[in-house]
DNA sequence: GCGGTTTATTTCGCGTACGAAACTTCCTTG
DNA sequence: CAAGGAAGTTTCGTACGCGAAATAAACCGC
C-alpha cells in the first residue's frame, strides 16, 4: 500500500489522457465513416439527426447542439442548403432568427441512417459492469468539475480586463 | 440492487460521452490559450515541445506524435518555417526523409513556455484518490480496448474487400 | 419615438484536418 | 540491373473551426 509518487501520477495522467483522446478521436472517425455512406460529413450528420428529432431549430440552437460556433454552423448550413438537404426560413416572430428545417430529401436521408452516432459508444460501454459504469461516470464527472472550476473562475464568461 | 435497464445505461453512456467530449475540448482550449501567449497555435506548440524534447524528427514521426496526417503537418511546418521557428533538412542517409529541427528562435520560445499542457490534467486528476485514479485508468483502458477490437478487426489495417 | 445596448446571423481571414493523387527515392526480386 | 512496388513527402480540393468585425433586427429607458 505504498502511496503513489509524483512520477506514477504523471504517468497515470498521461495514460488517462491518452485514453480520452483515443476515445474522442475514434468516436469522430466512426461518426464520419457512418456519415460517408450517405454522402455526408460528420457535422452534417449531426445536424440532420438533430433536425430530425426536433423538427426545426434556429442557427444558434443548432450551434449549441453540435457544440460549434455560429460562424462555423453558417458554413455547414450553406453547404447543406446548396445540396438541398435543409432550408433556411426567417422567423416571423423575431426577424433576426433563421429557422432551419429539413427538406424532404434531407428527411429521407435522416430516416435512412438508422443509428445515432452515440450508439457505438453505448456498445463499448456495454461491456462494463454496472458498477464500473457508475464508477466511471462518477470519477469522470469529478475530474470534469475540477477542470471546470479551474477554468471558469467567476460567473462571468465574457468580461475580461482589457476593453 | 436492481439491475440497470436499457434506459439507464443509455443515459449513463450519454453522460460519459459528455464528460469525455468536455475534457477533450477543454484540453484543446487550454492548450490553445497557452500557445496564444507565444503567438503560436495549438498544434504549433505541440510541434515545438516535441522537437524540444527529441531534438530532431522526421515529418512522419512528428505526425504520429501530434496525431495528425502527414499532409496536415506539411502545412503546419510550412507556416512555422515561414515564421523562422523550424527548418527542414533532407536526411543524408535516406534522401526521402525530411528532418525538422528548431531554429534558435524556436528553441527560445520553447524554453519560454514552461508548462506542459498536460499539467492541467495532472492537477485535476490530483483530486482523485489513488484508488480512483487506478480505477479510472483501468476502466477507460477497458473501453478503449473494446473500441479498438471493434474497429481493428484483423492484423491488416489496409486490406479491404474491393480492389 | 429616439439613441444606445443587446441578440442573431453572416462575412472574413487564417489555420487546421483529411483523403487522394503526384513525385521522389529506396528497396526488392527476378 | 531493370521493373515494380513500397515508403516519405508534398500538392490539391474540400470542409470544418474559431474569433473579430460587420450587419440587421429587437429591446430598453426615458
Amino acid at each position: 500500500m505504498a502511496a503513489q509518487n509524483g512520477k506514477d501520477i504523471a504517468a497515470d495522467a498521461e495514460a488517462v489522457l491518452e485514453a480520452i483522446i483515443y476515445l474522442y478521436t475514434e468516436g469522430r472517425r466512426i461518426t464520419k465513416e457512418l456519415a460517408r455512406k450517405a454522402e455526408l460529413t460528420g457535422p452534417q450528420l449531426a445536424v440532420i439527426k438533430g433536425l430530425e428529432q426536433i423538427g426545426k431549430l434556429s442557427l444558434t440552437e443548432l450551434s449549441e447542439r453540435i457544440r460549434a460556433q455560429n460562424s462555423t454552423v453558417t458554413g455547414i448550413i450553406d453547404r447543406m442548403e446548396r445540396e438541398g438537404l435543409v432550408v433556411r426560413e426567417r422567423s416571423t416572430e423575431d426577424r433576426r432568427v433563421i429557422q432551419i428545417r429539413l427538406t424532404e430529401k434531407g428527411a429521407a436521408i435522416a430516416r435512412a441512417i438508422p443509428v445515432e452516432p452515440m450508439e457505438v459508444f453505448q456498445e463499448a460501454l456495454g461491456i462494463l459492469t454496472p458498477a464500473e459504469t457508475r464508477d466511471l461516470l462518477r470519477i469522470l464527472t469529478k475530474v470534469a468539475n475540477r477542470v471546470r472550476e479551474r477554468t471558469e473562475p467567476g460567473p462571468r464568461p465574457k468580461g475580461n480586463q482589457e476593453p
